[in-house]
DNA sequence: CCAGAAGTGGTACAGTTGTTCTACTTCTAT
DNA sequence: ATAGAAGTAGAACAACTGTACCACTTCTGG
C-alpha cells in the first residue's frame, strides 16, 4: 500500500502548493516554483499529480478547505447578541474574503474564482465552496439578529463580490472599506 | 513623420490584438499569436508595440473604446418611456456585458476586468471606462422613468458583476438570465 | 534626386514551461 | 530474505514565450 513517507510527502507537497497559490496566484504555482517551495525533485511532481491540472485542482481545493474551516471558527466565535448593520457588514466581508486583506489577496482571491470557471472540476469545488460558504453567512446574520432569506443573501454576497471586484479593478486604497460601507443598506434589518 | 502605411499597420495590429483579445482571453494575446490573426512577421511587434505589456494595455484600450461606443449607441436607440423593473434590469446587462454574451464572453470580460488591477496603466483605463459606462446606466435608467443616485447605480452594478461572476465560477447554465432576475428588486422604483 | 530616416522581415537567442526517460534506492508482502 | 512494487532523483526534451540582431527595402524632406 501506500508508505508513510508518501502520504507525508503528498501533504507537504499540497500544502506548498496551496501556500504559493495564496501567495502568489496562479502563475506561480508551477512544477518549478513548487520544486523550489518544497524542496522536493522535479520529476516527483508528475509522480504525485497526474499533470499541471491535478495539482492546481488540488492546491485549490486545500485553499478552499482552509478558508471554510477558518471562516467556520469565525461564525462560532460570534455572540449570539443584536448588532448594527454595519458591524454586520463587515463580518460578512470577513467571512468571504478573511480578516483584514491586502488587495493582493483579494485580488488573488478572485482570480482563483474566476479561474475555476474554465475547469470542470473546479467549477465542481466552487459551487460546494460557495455552498459551505453561504450557510456560514445566514447562520453569522442570524446570530447578529438579522436572520436573511436566500435571495437577500444572495445578493448581499453578489454585491460585495462586485464592489471588491470594481475597487480592485480600479485600484482603490481600501476596497473592504468602500465595500463594507456600500453593501451595510442590503443587510436585513434586525428581527 | 510617420507613414500612411505604418499607421494602417498599427491599426491593423492593434484591431487584431483587440479581437485577439475579446476572443481567446489574455494568455492568447502573444507576439506569436498576433503574428498568426494578422500576417505580420515577428519582428514588427517589438517595432509596433514598446514591449508585451504596451501591447496589452493598447489591445485593452481598444476593447474598450468599442465596449463604450456600442454601448453608448444602445443608449440613444432607448425610446425614453416607462418600462418594467425586469426590462430595465436586461438593459442593464445588456449595456455592462453585451448582448446575449456566452459564458465564455463573461469570462473574458471578467478576466480583463481584473487583470487590470496588476498594471496602473490598465487600472486608469479602467477607472475611465467604468465612469462612463456608470453614466450610461444612469441615463439608460433616466430613459426608463427609473432615475437612480450614486450609490443606487453602484450597488445594481456591483450586484450584477458579483452574480455574473459567481454563477460564472460555478458553471451556471445562463449566467445572464440568473443575474437580471436576482437583480430586479434593486431597480430603483419608476417615477 | 538622393542621403538618411523609417519600416520590414528572417533568424536566432535565452528563458520559461510541462513532461518523459532512465537508472537508482527503499519499502513491503510473501 | 528476497522478488517486485513503490518511490526517488537527475537529466534531458520539445514547445512555448519575449526580445535582440542585422541586412534589406521603401519612403520622405531638402
Amino acid at each position: 500500500m501506500t508508505q508513510q513517507r508518501t502520504r507525508d510527502r503528498h501533504a507537504l507537497l499540497v500544502n506548498a502548493a496551496a501556500d504559493l497559490l495564496e501567495a502568489q496566484g496562479w502563475s506561480a504555482l508551477t512544477h518549478r516554483g513548487l520544486v523550489a517551495a518544497s524542496g522536493v525533485p522535479l520529476a516527483s511532481m508528475t509522480y504525485y499529480f497526474d499533470g499541471v491540472e491535478d495539482l492546481v485542482a488540488q492546491a485549490a481545493g486545500e485553499l478552499a478547505r482552509r478558508h471554510v474551516d477558518r471562516a467556520r471558527a469565525t461564525v462560532q466565535a460570534l455572540p449570539r447578541r443584536r448588532t448594527s448593520a454595519a458591524r454586520a457588514a463587515g463580518t460578512v466581508v470577513e467571512l468571504l474574503v478573511g480578516p483584514d486583506p491586502s488587495p493582493q489577496d483579494l485580488l488573488g482571491y478572485y482570480e482563483r474564482y474566476l479561474r475555476a470557471s474554465r475547469s470542470p472540476r473546479l467549477r465542481e469545488l466552487v459551487t460546494g465552496w460557495n455552498t459551505d460558504l453561504l450557510a456560514l453567512v445566514a447562520d453569522a446574520l442570524d446570530r447578529s439578529g438579522r436572520p436573511a432569506d436566500r435571495s437577500q443573501l444572495r445578493l448581499l454576497v453578489a454585491a460585495l463580490d462586485g464592489l471588491l471586484v470594481t475597487a480592485l479593478a480600479e485600484g482603490a486604497p481600501d476596497p473592504v472599506a468602500v465595500a463594507v460601507k456600500a453593501i451595510t443598506p442590503l443587510v436585513p434589518a434586525a428581527r
